[in-house]
Order: structure tokens, then sequence, then C-alpha cells
RNA sequence: UGGGGAGUCGCCAAGUUGGUUAAGGCACCGGAUUUUGAUUCCGGCAUGCGAAGGUUCGAAUCCUUCCUCCCCAGCCA
């Protein structure tokens, strides 16, 4: 009764104050007169098209300048989750407008990673992928309008002046001596920038607002600066980039974007969004109703770094294995370490949408991959730490077959067959000598069940001159096997999983832990690598039940009482998977006592 | 010291046109089931809503003052 929509899927997104918004404009029809062309495009474009199909349009705007991570697909799932919920669209689009930091590769990874989340821009109507970068020429016509309407101009001066003249937090800006320039000579000046005729940084074009505005982004901000680059999807053919502030509200206007969602550091600049577009919309070249923004607090996570320029540091400075180590907050990290996307997009349902700075504890994200995965994964028998057992009264050279379910929730997939015989590999940790409070495996005296197999009697074990413990030995019950009338006959609290020792499949698994040892990495004057955890990658040699040694290729599994693993997708070999675990079980052994 | 945001249980988060005992999730603590010390199930868990005053029959919701935290001075996004 705690939770009566457990069982029935999908949940009930919970509220917030975005979806708040979305429903109190639904049912004001805000939205509903826009036209849509079938494509972005001008006022004039969108007018001759039909009413819009879609009840609102969100986006989710990477630029194409890195790998997604975590706090990525927080945007994506509220974005793509908001426009699926409310008969809306969704767009991808590539924020790409300055061509020195952007390349296909990223465009490449970014369609990857959205796919992989689970959500898609096309269907038989639409085709919602775009590029901010075709868009230009509008961007350019829309820039005209402001000189030609005295709303922007040229500025002359150099990037330091313009810095001292910006003013500070309490003083007011001052005004750049080409802020009068006449009209004519503005729509020369921008022409010959765009000709290619001046270096870079030698004119700017600004919107001409307010130098003494207490917002400072309201102080004549920068909307088309001079670069002589090759972009990736226009090539040579510009010399002139529009800057991020101006050319997003335009992007969201062309594409009859309704609710355009970004995090709460854009909040300082919606009034200038606003006043663009405001002006443009008067201009006639944008429709109306305009889109709106609205703001969220993006993701962090205990444990994590999120910051572009951290991540970089670890891949360069190689403290992990590339961008896809599955240690990284990558979405190709996340994906090879054996993530799911179910758990991402639960994750994101239960942190919700709100505007405080937050702070997720890291085990939240495990939790939501252990739920789904627990539902999910088929199960599988390892021996991560072998020790040899050794069943003195079963015959040598016998083997004899038992059978496990593949998932204890779901009998409808069946069973397996796994081989038992007179020696096997246990869990070192499921034999002591000397038992401890509680403890209730195996120890000379006493009886577990070796899961799905016999129940049996520990009657010693062998050591090495060192003292080590070489092998157990233990007594079988022949009546005790699993799915036979006397298997009730014995009553254990121990239970081990095991592999027959001659049919065992050796392989090797990676132990993955968190990358960073402290909650807030860097925190203070640290520097964030000194958190770095030195066991958060572990290789071992295991011993694996022979079905695993077919596993293919990103196919996961639960290893009883260990985790959930991967077969990763890039080192694995046909017939020679090696695994990664993703996350342990929950364990509370030893918790409590 | 300017501007913009935010402060509700350990972590998230509803609720904010003032009106019964302040949703829900995670964590945690009990207890039941269990051939994974897992899962599942049942029960518990804020006389309190950053603080102090005030208005009111009644305030997390209104008013006043104060405190704390985050963001902004790229020709990045």
């Amino acid at each position: 009764m705690s939770n009566p929509n457990k069982n029935a899927a999908p949940i009930a997104p919970a509220a917030n104050f975005i979806r708040n918004i979305v429903e109190a404009d639904l049912a004001a029809g805000k939205h509903a007169q826009r036209r849509w062309a079938g494509q972005p495009g001008l006022a004039s474009d969108h007018a001759a098209g039909a009413l819009d199909p879609a009840k609102i349009r969100t986006r989710f705007p990477p630029e194409p300048n890195g790998y997604l991570h975590f706090g990525h697909a927080k945007s994506i799932c509220l974005n793509f989750g908001l426009a699926r919920d409310y008969g809306g669209r969704c767009h991808l689009r590539f924020d790409d407008t300055n061509p020195e930091k952007e390349d296909q590769e990223y465009v490449d990874s970014i369609v990857d990673a959205v796919k992989w989340l689970g959500f898609n821009w096309e269907d038989a109507q639409e085709n919602n992928l775009y590029y901010a970068s075709n868009y230009f020429p509008w961007m350019i016509q829309a820039a005209e309008y402001l000189i030609a309407t005295g709303n922007a101009y040229v500025d002359s001066q150099s990037t330091e002046e313009m810095r001292a003249n910006r003013g500070t937090l309490t003083e007011a800006g001052k005004d750049s001596p080409f802020r009068n320039r006449s009209v004519a000579e503005n729509q020369d000046l921008f022409k010959r920038m765009q000709a290619g005729e001046f270096a870079d940084g030698a004119h700017i074009l600004r919107a001409k607002i307010d130098m003494a505005a207490p917002n400072i982004n309201l102080r004549d901000p920068a909307i088309y600066r001079i670069r002589h680059a090759t972009h990736h999807n226009t090539g040579d053919k510009y010399c002139v980039y529009p800057m991020y502030t101006f050319a997003h509200p335009i992007e969201d206007a062309l594409e009859n974007i309704t609710h355009s969602i970004c995090t709460l550091e854009f909040e300082d600049q919606r009034p200038f969004y606003d006043w663009l577009l405001e002006r443009l919309a008067e201009g006639g070249l944008l429709q109306r109703p305009l889109p709106h923004q609205y703001e969220f607090s993006r993701l962090n996570l205990t444990y994590v770094v999120l910051s572009k320029r951290k991540l970089i540091q670890l891949v360069e400075e190689k403290h992990v294995d590339g961008w896809d180590d599955p240690r990284m907050p990558t979405l190709v990290g996340a994906r090879r370490r054996g993530y799911t996307a179910e758990g991402f997009r639960l994750l994101m349902e239960r942190v919700g949408v709100s505007k405080h700075d937050s702070l997720i504890d890291y085990s939240l994200l495990e939790d939501c991959m252990r739920e789904t995965m627990n539902e999910l994964d088929e199960r599988r028998i390892a021996v991560l730490d072998p020790l040899k057992l050794v069943i003195t009264n079963y015959p040598e050279g016998q083997s004899e077959e038992c059978f496990a379910p593949n998932h204890p929730l779901k009998p409808e997939l069946g069973k397996r067959m796994v081989p038992f015989s007179r020696e096997l590999w246990i869990e070192r940790e499921d034999f002591m000598e000397e038992p401890s409070k509680g403890y209730h495996r195996l120890y000379p005296g006493n009886m577990a069940r070796l899961r799905y197999g016999f129940v049996v009697k520990c009657t010693g074990c062998e050591k090495d001159a060192a003292g080590n413990v070489t092998a157990v030995l233990c007594e079988y019950m022949e009546d005790s096997k699993s799915g036979t009338p006397g298997a009730d006959n014995y009553k254990v609290k121990g239970n081990l999983h095991w592999v027959s020792v001659a049919h065992a499949y050796t392989a090797e698994v990676r132990l993955y832990d968190r990358l960073f040892q402290a909650a807030a990495p860097g925190a203070g004057d640290r520097d964030f690598l000194d958190d770095l955890n030195p066991a958060s990658k572990v290789a071992i040699t295991v011993q694996l039940e022979p079905a695993l040694k077919d596993a293919l290729p990103e196919q996961r599994f639960q290893f009883e009482r260990h985790g959930y693993f991967v077969a990763d997708r890039v080192d694995s070999q046909p017939g020679a998977p090696v695994f990664n675990r993703a996350v342990t079980l929950k364990d509370s052994w030893g918790k409590a006592g």
C-alpha cells in the first residue's frame, strides 16, 4: 500500500513546476493556433502551413563539442518526456554555432546516446533532427533587421576595451565610442564582416540595449563575431558566427518550440531572450506566440564530477581508459559499464525537477540500476574468489545435471543445466574455520545447501604450510537434491553458489567501483584528482558456469549473490566474453549483525 | 555593496488563490516470506516547513526584518 503504483506501469510522473506550466498552457490553449510549415522557418513559412499537430514542442540542444554525461540525461528525459506525455514533439538540435570547438565525431556519439536512452525524434510524420548551423541565413537576416531598426551596431573596440567598458557587478558600463554609428555604416561594416574583409576580433556586432543595465547580460551583448574557421557542417561558407545568446532564441522560434527548457545559469539571460524575440516578432520575422524559456536545476551527484574540464583531464591524463571507460559519468561509459537506460529514466523520475540546488546521493542511481536490472536480467552463477570444495563421498569422475531457473520472478524464462561433480569452486568467504557470530555458511560440522544442488555437511579443510585454506571438505546428502521430494527434509540457513571445477569457464572480470572516494571530489581547496579511488577498477580471474561462455557483448546477467555484470562490448571475443561489474547486490550481512 | 534565483524529514520532492492529522520516493528502523544474508510484503519514520516578529478564528502558504546558499562582469554554451 505504500506504493499503489508499483505494479502499474508506466508510473505516473510526479508533478513539477514545468509540468504545471505546460498543463496550464494547454488548458488555456496558449499554443493552439500555431502553424507549422513541416520544418523550421520564419513566420511567413509557418503561416503557409497547417495548424501544428504537436501540442507542445521542446528540444534537447547539445553543442557537439563533447560526450553526453549523466547531467545531460536529466535534460533529455525531461524534454523528451514532456513531449511524450503531452502530445508534443521533442527536437534533437545540434547547437553548433562555434566552429572551433565542434566536430562530427560528437554529433554521432550524441545521436547514439539519445537513442540508447530510449528516445527518438523521428517517425512516419516528422524527423526533428536539426542543426543550428542550417539557420545561419535566417540569423544573418535577423541581425540585419536589428541593425536596420537601430537595435544593433558594429563595435570596433578590442576585447580588452570591451571588458573594461562593461563595468562591474556594482558599476554601470560605459558606452562604446562606436555605439552611435549610423545604420548605413553598420550595414556596410556587417556586410564586410561577412565577406571576410576583417581579421578575427577586428569588429563585433552587438545588440544595442543599455550599458547601465543592472543585469550585465543586457549591457549590449555581443551577437555576431568574426571567425575564420572551418565549420563541421557549413565548411568555409561563413566568416561570421552567431553567439549562443543570439542564436538560441531564434533557433527555438524557428522550430516552433513552445517550452524552451534549460538550466538555472541561463536565468539571467531570459530578459535578452525575450527582448530579442520580441524585436524580431515585431518585425514580422517570427511567429507568435513566441517560445518561452524555463530554467531548472542541473543534476549533481555525490562521488562524481561532471564538469567538462575535469572529464577531459581524466581522459587526457589517462586516469581512466577513455571517454567510454565504465567508470566515467558519460552515457557511453555507463552503457559499457552495464547501466540501463531504464535505470536512468527511473532515476530522473525519482530525482524530480525543481529550481533548488540539489546534490543526489550516488546510491540512488545505483539503486535505480539494481531495480531495473533485477527485473530485466537473467541469473547466472559466478565464483569470483574461488576455493575448492571436495565432496568426499561423491564418486570421482562422475557428474550429473542440476537445473537452475533463469529468473526466479519469471518462470517462463525457463531453466538451464549446470553440471555438478565431486570438485566444485565455491566462494572463499563462504567458508570459515572458526565462524563469527551469526555466520551460517560452511564451517566444520555445519550443513548448508549448494544452491540448485545438494545439501552438504562440512567435515573440515586442508591447508598449506603457511596455514592458508586450500580446500574445504564435505559430505553430501544423497537424497537432498533440489527439485526431488527429499529436498525439503533438510532445513539449512546457508545457501551457497558453486561451479564444477571440471566444467568451469575461466574468465576475466573487472570489478568497478566509484571513480572517486570522496563524496565531493575536490571540495575546498583539494585537487579533485587526490580523491580518485585507487581501487575503482580491479581485474580478477574467476570461475563461471559453462553457459556464460556464450554470452554476447552487452548481454547482462545477475551473478547470484554478487551483483549485475555485463559482457564488455569492446573487449569480449566470440566465445570468450569478459565481464564488467555494473553494480553489486545490496548486502545487509554484517550491517546490523 | 548591483542584478537574478533558492531555502519543506539524512537525500530528493509535492504542497504556495491561507482552512481537517505537511503527499510521495529513496535511505533508515522493526517484522513476515524467501534454495540469492538479494527480491517481495507489512508497519514505523517532520506538533515541523531557514530564523525572528506580525496579520488572522486559522499560515509552509500573507506582511516585515534578518540569515544562509547558488548564478552573472567569454568575441563559450
